[in-house]
DNA sequence: GTCTATACTTCGATAGAC
DNA sequence: GTCTATCGAAGTATAGAC
């Protein structure tokens, strides 16, 4: 949260393919698998430069997760402007990318206590934004049950959207034909209205 | 799945410590955590005895989930015997312990390729379980709605049960409240009629 | 069964030349 | 900025005494 803003100035290339290469070694192996040799090595530059970008592997870790979580706040933003506003949120919330680097963050952040106060924030910030628009659209075409309210319809399609995909990266589908279906179709009862 | 029966013949109370020290260590620090050294420290033992219980740490990891799974199909089954079962199934998909091991074991499943064939056998048995109980249930009392069939409630419960508690342990709350009371009045609505 | 001792690997991080 | 060289710590795993 302080302090590490230094690193943030520099507009090498370097820097860009030392992040890159942590977000592509999380997908692969995992975040345990994202050491400082390794990161360097797929960025094709010696172990001691990510020192140089980075103080330590948590400041790398923070700048990768500062720098996604900020794109999905952009891409949600877009989302919103989109003609099917709530179709693109679920879209979004169902991305595989997405929900896979939250999982290795979120199991970061059980032994890197630094990680967990960025993605509270973070996710909060994003919810905030999610409710207050999903509580216009879902006013403003009729809503397809008393029971969907902004705050419900928001975590859900998040719980959901997310956790299927982690399911799916495990080959477990049961039931997923028969939930997504019926998401889609509460989407286009609301949207298509 | 094959040759690894040797190491759960044994009675020894040192085994049954590995294993309680591993998921202790797990759930306080992560997966990255429980190493061999560490493991064998909590066990009060020294680190080469780990190897002698399971030759390699996949083999303790492996033990570890097994275990819990197996625990945890019981519970269902227990759960399906009593008074409330579609309740009492809700409150375990939003048992924290069980939700915060199987992050962890989600996250090791991205680089211990043999983690991942166990959990996605454990998931689809246990949801097979799951939706043929739903299927009685919601047969047997008014279901709350046509989108409630077996499958869809089955899935919807694991997703957001076990994210929720996910959500808690980072700090975020926003909209818990409100989704939380919409299932239970779902499930006091079907089970109480 | 449990230990000591150890081999070998990989890790994060730093110092200092270029 | 990027490198070489290196330190100390920690990891998995094995051999062999007790």
């Amino acid at each position: 949260m302080t302090a590490s803003d230094k690193s943030s100035a520099g507009s090498s290339t370097t820097r860009r393919m030392l992040l890159d290469a942590t977000v592509a070694i999380m997908l692969e192996d995992g975040y345990a698998g994202a050491t400082s040799r390794r990161v360097a090595a797929r960025a094709g530059v010696k172990p001691a430069l990510v020192h140089y970008y980075f103080p330590n592997m948590d400041e790398l870790y923070l700048a990768v997760f500062r720098e996604g979580a900020q794109a999905n706040l952009d891409r949600q933003a877009e989302a919103l402007e989109s003609a099917q506003p709530l179709r693109a949120l679920w879209e979004e919330a169902s991305e595989p990318r997405g929900a896979r680097l939250l999982l290795e963050f979120m199991a970061l952040a059980n032994h890197r206590k630094a990680i967990r106060a960025e993605i509270a924030l973070w996710a909060e910030r994003w919810r905030g934004v999610q409710i207050t628009a999903l509580d216009r659209i879902l006013r403003e075409h009729g809503t397809a049950g008393e029971w969907s309210t902004p705050e419900v319809v928001s975590v859900l399609m998040a719980c959901v959207g997310r956790m299927l995909v982690l399911e799916d990266t495990l080959g477990i589908s049961t039931g997923h034909d028969e939930l997504r279906t019926l998401i889609k179709h509460f989407v286009d009862d609301v949207e298509l209205s």
